[in-house]
DNA sequence: AATATATGAGACCTTATTAATCCTATTTAT
DNA sequence: ATAAATAGGATTAATAAGGTCTCATATATT
């Protein structure tokens, strides 16, 4: 498992739709601007995110991405996996081919273990969570969710550049 | 954070060593033979290994490598970060300044929480517990737990100091 | 001492993956 | 029709991993 370029930005360009809001329309000049994504690394990116749902594309002039899905109903681990496929910390896991002796090996154990652990620290953890200031902390680890905060939905109309 | 194929020989070869036991000397083509692993690979990997005092190299004809430690004092955390350095699941926990946000990113809290349950997971495994559930290594080279070949062991010079 | 054996240490090469960019096609508002 | 914006695949560049090679060094054996 390794958490690419690609998941870190798939993570900040929800970030910034779950901020807008859902359904809200954002172009991907933006998103690419304001989250510090190349723009054409983003359209990529956003290919991925559309195919697993997450967000609608919207072509054409005035186009852009729009997140469908309520901020609260989106996992951390669903956009990390729609982007690096599903986590593995040892290939072992992955493709248990790959290893003549997975079938009876004590550490096979234990990295399925911390895999389905960490699995689920990150199913813990919600957009509508990250987007606020007093969830910097994992609720199961740390201290209970503050209620949240109110969101400021940004129109979606930017000027060019 | 990414297990590479060094980390995952490093726990074989630490594994076949555990088996023979503590201050017990091992060739290095017997290991690589028997735990799978390239020769010449395994040569680079027991120099960090002996770099970390999780074994001893012994040069020369009748050369190989000794178990410094008890298998028990011996975690798959240590083994592991000997080969790949320190745990971190995103690039910003290793390098914060990767990122012109990270001080206020409350994703990069979680990344930090989930790197730290990861590591005490790995910490609380020790090679007792893996030698003794089961074998890793080849089902036609599977060798029984006694120790074999005892003219190969050193004679009782294994003052760890 | 001479020889054979075995590893040390690092340079080197080869391959795989990731990261980013480029280009043409397509879609949509005006 | 035109301009604006993304689609989607191809391509390139950069980085990292995996493995190999060579010469140096150490040790047991004779
Ligand atoms: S030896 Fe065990 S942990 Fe290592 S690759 Fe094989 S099955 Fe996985
Ligand atoms: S946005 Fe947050 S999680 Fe992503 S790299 Fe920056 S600090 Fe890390």
């Amino acid at each position: 498992m390794r958490l690419t370029r690609a998941a870190e930005y798939a993570i900040r360009c929800m970030l910034y739709l779950s901020r807008q809001g859902q359904g809200v329309l954002t172009s991907r000049q933006e998103i690419a601007q304001q989250a510090d994504i190349p723009t054409h690394f983003l359209a990529k990116i956003a290919q991925d995110l559309a195919k697993a749902g997450l967000i609608e594309i919207r072509q054409g002039a005035r186009g852009g991405f729009i997140l469908r899905k309520n901020p609260a109903a989106i996992t951390l681990l669903e956009v990390v996996e729609t982007m690096i496929g599903e986590i593995s910390l040892n290939d072992c896991i992955a493709r248990p081919a790959g290893c003549k002796v997975s079938y009876h090996c004590a550490v096979h154990r234990v990295w399925l273990d911390a895999r389905d652990q960490l699995r689920n620290t990150l199913r813990q953890v919600n957009f509508e969570q990250l987007i606020t200031d007093a969830s910097c902390f994992l609720p199961s680890l740390h201290m209970p969710l503050e209620p949240k905060r109110l969101e400021t939905i940004v129109s979606s109309r930017t000027d060019p550049q």
